[in-house]
Formats: structure tokens, C-alpha cells, sequence
DNA sequence: ACCTGAACACCGTTCAAGT
DNA sequence: ACCTGAACACCGTTCAAGT
């Protein structure tokens, strides 16, 4: 994602070779830095040490460059979930609560990413393809985790794509909450998110009713 | 706040008399057709029918704009939440339900409005002290809601600041989830919507987990 | 007080032109 | 093929000037 070997210290070449590449290196941190609304292609292109219009041969506007950055972004939530079911392969509730982690760190690391890949700059109707792909394959990896706890007879048997969007609003509503700053001062400490995240999963898992025997 | 008495009907005065409050409308007519990253301060201007600088008497900046309609977003939840708490007095669970729904119907209407009231174009530290206002109390009477049905002994004991965290979570995360597209078609129907929102406000309240006795 | 036009430093995008 | 500078139609914001 981000490993540009080649910091070029050679007289810069003619042919870039690896522009593409480069752009978005650059847009991506220039993006962490100021946010969408500041994105600028123009200062993108000269962070990449080349001409205003060189990235038009690349991308095809501005919202392209921006798609394959939220495009790169599904595509690691879907390489984790992966990852996730190797590594816990009969702990199928332990894979969607670890799944619900990552996207929240991902929420805390790279906020301006998450907000791509879920908020109003992109929409994935007029998408592209690459966007579009990386998106479904990113739900679908999180349905068959949800799909794994069903079979293991753990979940309701509500339809998973339900369960999967139960979860995904929770998590991405949480994460949305706290990289906007909307969690107010009382809840908002450094160390109360860790312990805020579970309280959530917990009520995921288990309602916001008082169960009887349960008065937590 | 936009209460100014002076309505001169008059053919169009020098002074305009509700130039702000015609651009709060203007702007927010603009925003629900473009978007924020479209909105461009000259084009609400000239939609009020004014030189493009005159904005700048009522307001700092094009930001300062942005927050009053966010603002008047979150009243308008807090409305919402104190006449559905006298609608329904005795019954806090419907309280809850009616306020979720408040929120996602608002987000189905104005979503551009919903996108500003929890998206990343506006960070609440940085706002005026309307907008920081406008917000905790949006969030206060939701938290007012759910203790409403904690001292019915509805809810767990958990701190209600926490369970009103998820609940706004779920709402939001699931609101957002729909008006930015990112239902996948299977779920996104038209009329699918309403059920899947009944589904939601089931697991928030009791859980994914399969319960004894419940195969739901 | 309230509004204006000119001006400044930016944008995204297009295009003929260079190598 | 890949990159460039000039040009166009926009921005947000500032400011001296008008009434």
C-alpha cells in the first residue's frame, strides 16, 4: 500500500515509470493531512515533483484518484477478514469482534480513508469498477464471517446479510462517532475508547434489554 | 435566532432586511442538490440575489455557514426527541424506537444535511459555540431518552451515556450505510428499507446472539 | 450599516505543443 | 508514450469604494 521503494535519488528520470504509483503515495498523504475538501490535485502532482497535468494520464479526474485511494481501503478490510479467519479458523464470534477492531483502528490510523470508503464524497452507484469490486468483496467477506458463527449455530438466523449490516452500522457508526469528534467530553478520553469498543460489542451480541439473571 | 419581524414586503429594499436567513435557504437548497464538496458560496449569493461578497456580512466564512445549517440540523433532532418524549410518556422503548426513526427519516430527506451533521467536513472542536451547543443537546436528550427506560428497568445498567452511544451508533452507522449506497442490491429495495430498519432496532435492542428459547 | 466590483491566489480540466 | 505551459471558467476571501 504505502512501500515506494524508490525514493529516486537519481536526477529524476524522464519517464517517471512508477507515476501512477507515486500519485498516490502523495495524494494519500496529503490527503491524512488536510481531508478531501482540501485535496488538491494540482498540489498532489507537484508533491510527486511533476507537472500539474501529468496525473491525467493516470486518472481520468480527480474523483478517480480518490476512488482507487477508497478502492485500496475496502481491499485491506477484505485482506484482514482473511486473515482474521486463518488465524481464529472455529472461533467465529472471536473473528467478528477482531473484524470490528480492525476497522476501527483503520478508523483511528487513517480517519480521512474510512470516511471515503462510507461517507458522502463517493458514491458507488456512478463508481468505478475497481471501487465497486473492492466495496462487495469487502461486505462479502465480512457476511461469511457472519455466515461462520450462524453455522456454528452461535448467531440469530436472521438473514446474514442483516446480521452483517447490524454489525457494519454499529462498528462504522462507533468509529464514524469518534474520528468526527462527536463523543462528548465525559466518553472521549484516549484509554475509555478501548473500553467504549467493547461495551458496544457487548450490546451487539447481546441487546440493550436487561436480560433476565443479567443486570450488567 | 431567525426571528427577524421585518418582512418588508416592499419591492426589493436596499436593505434586504433577511439576507441571512435567505441564505441559510438558498445554501441549503443548493446543498441538498449538489452536495457540500459543490457548494460554492457565490452560487448561494447570486441565489439570493446578491453580489457575491454580501454573505460575508452574516457570516465569517463559508464555513461558518456550513455550521448554521448543521446546527439547525441538530435542533431540529432535539425537537424531535422532546415531542416524541410527550407523545409517548409511559412508554420509553417506543421513545427510543420513534427517535431512530426521526434520525433515518431525516437522513432519507436531507441527506447531505446528516452527512454534515456526523460526517468530516465539520469537527466539532474547531466549531462555533452554536453548532457545539446545537449538538450536545441533541445528544443529551437522546441520553435523557435512555434513561427514561432505565429507570423503567427496561434497559441494562450500564452507563447511559455508553447505551446511547450504541444506539446512536446503530442509527447512524445504519443511515449512513443507505443514503451513501453502500447496501448492496439484494437489501437497498425501496420498500426493504422499513423492515430492514425493524430488524436493526431487534438486534440493538436484543442482540445477534441466538437466545435460549429464541431462534429468531 | 449594508452592499458592490475589482483584484488576488488559488482550483479542475482541456489542449496544442514538445520530447 | 509521456509530460509540459498556456488558457478557461470557476473558486474563497479581501478591500477600497459606493449609498
Amino acid at each position: 500500500m504505502i512501500n515506494s521503494g524508490n525514493k529516486s535519488i537519481k536526477k529524476k528520470a524522464y519517464h517517471h515509470g512508477d507515476l501512477r504509483h507515486s500519485l498516490l503515495v502523495a495524494a494519500e498523504s496529503l490527503l491524512a493531512r488536510k481531508g478531501v475538501a482540501e485535496l488538491s490535485l494540482r498540489e498532489v502532482a507537484k508533491a510527486a515533483g511533476v507537472s500539474h497535468t501529468a496525473p491525467y494520464r493516470h486518472f481520468r479526474d480527480k474523483r478517480d484518484l480518490i476512488e482507487a485511494l477508497a478502492a485500496e481501503g475496502f481491499r485491506y478490510l477484505t485482506r484482514e477478514s482473511w486473515k482474521i479467519e486463518q488465524k481464529y479458523p472455529r472461533q467465529p464470534e472471536k473473528q467478528l469482534i477482531e473484524l470490528g477492531w480492525r476497522h476501527f483502528y483503520l478508523a483511528l490510523e487513517k480517519p480521512a480513508i474510512v470516511h471515503l470508503l462510507f461517507g458522502d464524497v463517493l458514491s458507488l452507484k456512478n463508481a468505478g469498477k475497481e471501487l465497486r469490486e473492492a466495496a462487495s468483496e469487502a461486505i462479502e467477506s465480512l457476511i461469511r464471517i457472519v455466515k461462520n458463527g450462524q453455522k456454528a449455530g452461535l448467531y440469530k438466523k436472521t438473514n446474514a446479510r442483516i446480521l452483517a449490516l447490524a454489525a457494519i452500522s454499529m462498528v462504522h457508526g462507533f468509529s464514524l462517532l469518534v474520528i468526527s469528534g462527536r463523543i462528548p467530553p465525559p466518553l472521549s478520553g484516549r484509554l475509555q475508547v478501548k473500553y467504549l469498543g467493547k461495551a458496544l460489542a457487548d450490546i451487539l451480541l447481546h441487546g440493550m434489554l436487561k436480560r433476565h439473571g443479567n443486570t450488567r
